[in-house]
DNA sequence: ATAGGGTTAG
């Protein structure tokens, strides 16, 4: 019995009909007419059946055609309802209802039925259910199929119970060479990996008879996630065949890792190559670009974006993205045009926007769009609130900020993580409340994490408190103890305080730890989205000796105008000339004389630095923007500072 | 049937 229904079920008749039209109409006197038999008649009806479940896109569409099947007398036809209850989980019909009622209805249902409704389950869960029907179906005698394995495997993933993956891994083989299934094998990795077994995964993967780019894809995925790209590199190396997905993985991962001039040149790689781009494949190529701040790059990415049919306004993903790009490349004006440009904005578009005006010091722009986001049905996130604190910390709404916090819980939902204390202490801070700052710190429910005490620190440093200061680093120590910058900061206090014996007692740490300072770096673009890279004391660039005369002379005007260069930024102990000289060679201002070289009057220019932009280099830029009329951007690993006409849109605040 | 997706913080 079981066997017969086996048969009928695999077989898929749709593309037999036709044939068999076709040879019925054919005029071949020699043969006689010869009727169905009923058991033809039965399969086409079968075959109709399925079709019409195979286009319906909603429940009333699928209880017409339950409706058809029980007038057609095929209500106990296992196939048939197999397919009904795989559409009725597509349109997410909930599973104790309407799908547990037809397979509840047929009295011998066959393993795909069984198979359809272990799979509802594991898509929308209880998982357990699915556990529950694995057994059930095992001691009514049905023999499973490779899709129930597989089935059971993805609700062993979304329950992250990998005890249960391994009964089922175990299951696959004793039950007969399902474990060699390609199917099961490849739903196997992901389950393993998802877990956070990526050995394990690696293991089943290399044990696979056969493999598609499906199971390699996996594996990328899996060790990008794990944040090692060389060995996701090495497996892509070997990839016989790269399809879209397997280069989309490789973009997103080296974008998720802060690599994004190899996600881009992957990108570039693939369109080469003539591979397809999706959505998806944007998506990661729209972060590598906000990642480098490159925005010319970045224009030419959202041309590509929009002439493959996704813009802003038909996808809200990109759109999302696109914001983040353009507040990441300095334009929250052309951040906002997008944003305003959606035809359908969730969650991330309105974080994103607001985490946009905040960074670039727009803090009255964040708050109203949090307020106008309130009327809408969109509810608020951890990142939304992080983004309006940061807003207020930026233009020291003290209060504001307190309010919000102090309601966000009860008000929105939204309980205060270590991420929201980070951007109270950082409010609290900044205002110069470091006292109350620690005293919160005091009262948090869950550990303050490096961003807690990272923020007080950095508050201290304005405040010029080394006292609280070395408390924070004495935790930052511990939690972060190769976060270089922690020492630095410190040192840097205790060096402004004049506290010298403290300054080489750090330094000493410093060295006892081998821990080097890590280069600064900046860098901006030039004609043909060539970006150019900046160390400091860089001499590499082909135009050093041009750059270095412009910087000379730009300093000589600045001095007229008063400028002095600001020794103190050199924590080193050495001579006043050499600390001119290291000044004149930090990064940003390599960055910016190759800019002024390079570009036209009137032209905005924009420098990324992966370190925070020191006080010289600030009022250096400042007077330039001054004395060349020119607008210049500063992306620092913070925030943005837009220097106009001799001020900086961070209020010298930092 | 099985693989790839956007935001935050010192």
């Amino acid at each position: 019995m079981v066997a017969a229904s086996h048969r009928l079920c695999t077989q898929r008749p749709s593309l037999l009909i036709p044939k068999h039209r076709f040879q019925q109409v054919s005029p071949n006197p020699d043969q006689p007419f010869v009727p169905f038999s009923q058991l033809q008649q039965r399969k086409l009806l079968e075959s109709r059946l399925v079709s019409l479940l195979h286009d319906c896109n909603d429940i009333t569409q699928i209880k017409r055609v339950h409706g058809h099947i029980v007038r057609k007398g095929v209500d106990q036809c296992c196939f048939v309802l197999a397919k009904l209850v795989r559409t009725l989980t597509k349109v997410g019909a909930p599973m104790d209802s309407y799908p547990r009622l037809v397979f509840e209805q047929v009295k011998q249902p066959n393993p795909f039925l069984w198979t359809a409704l272990i799979r509802g389950y594991s898509l929308q869960g209880p998982f357990t259910e699915s556990v529950i029907l694995y057994n059930c179906m095992r001691r009514d005698g049905i023999s499973p199929v490779s899709f129930t394995f597989s089935a059971l495997l993805k609700a062993c993933t979304a329950a992250v119970d990998v005890d249960l993956g391994r009964q089922i891994h175990a299951q696959t083989i004793t039950i007969g060479g399902f474990a060699s299934d390609l199917y099961v094998g490849n739903t196997m990795i992901d389950m393993y990996v998802k877990c956070g077994f990526l050995d394990c995964g690696h293991r089943v993967f290399d044990e696979m008879p056969e493999r598609d780019v499906i199971s390699w894809t996996s594996l990328i995925v899996a060790y990008a996630k794990n944040g090692d790209m060389d060995s996701a590199a090495g497996l892509f190396e070997g990839l016989p065949v790269k399809d879209m997905v397997a280069w989309t993985a490789m973009v997103t991962g080296f974008a998720q890792n802060a690599r994004p001039r190899e996600a881009l040149e992957f990108f570039e790689n693939m369109q080469d190559g003539g591979i397809q781009t999706d959505e998806v494949t944007l998506v990661g190529v729209i972060s590598a670009c906000a990642q480098l701040g490159a925005t010319k790059y970045a224009n030419w990415v959202r041309d590509v974006a929009e002439k493959s049919g996704f813009g802003p306004t038909n996808n809200v993903m990109i759109g999302s993205a696109l914001i983040d790009m353009y507040s990441k490349c300095g334009s929250v004006e052309d951040a906002y045009k997008v944003f305003d440009r959606m035809t359908e904005r969730n969650v991330f578009s309105y974080s994103s926007m607001i985490v946009g005006f905040a960074m670039h010091g727009r803090a009255n722009a964040a708050i109203q769009l949090f307020e106008e986001m309130l009327k809408t049905d969109v509810k608020p996130n951890r990142v939304t609130f992080v983004g309006v604190l940061t807003a207020c910390s930026h233009v020291g709404m003290v209060e504001h900020g307190r309010h919000l916090f102090a309601t966000m819980e009860k008000s929105y939902g939204v309980a205060p993580s270590a991420d929201h204390y980070a951007c109270m202490v950082d409010l609290l801070g900044r205002a110069g409340c470091l006292e109350e700052a620690l005293e919160l710190i005091r009262t948090m429910s869950m550990d303050p994490h490096g961003g807690v005490w990272g923020a007080l620190l950095g508050a201290c440093r304005i405040h010029a408190n080394p006292d609280i200061a070395e408390i924070a680093a004495n935790h930052l120590f511990e939690l972060e103890p190769n976060g270089i910058g922690n020492y630095i900061l410190l040192s840097n206090i205790y060096a402004s305080a004049g506290m010298w014996d403290d300054v080489s007692r750090v330094r000493m740490l410093m060295r006892k730890k081998g821990l080097k300072k890590n280069p600064g770096c900046s860098w901006v673009e030039g004609k043909k989205r060539v970006i150019h890279e900046f160390f400091a004391g860089d001499m590499t660039h082909p135009k050093s000796k041009e750059i270095k005369q412009a910087l000379e002379d730009l300093v000589t005007r600045l001095e007229l105008h008063g400028y002095q260069p600001n020794l103190s930024c050199v924590p080193y102990d050495v001579n006043d000339e050499e600390k001119k000289r290291i000044l004149m060679a930090h990064s940003e201002k390599l960055a910016l004389a190759f800019g002024l070289l390079s570009s036209s009057a009137g032209c905005t220019i924009r420098i990324v630095k992966n370190l925070r932009i020191c006080e010289d280099c600030h009022s250096v830029m400042c007077g330039a923007s001054r004395i060349t009329g020119r607008e210049i951007v500063v992306r620092d690993n913070m925030r943005f500072h837009h220097f106009h006409d001799g001020m900086c849109s961070c209020g010298n605040f930092w």
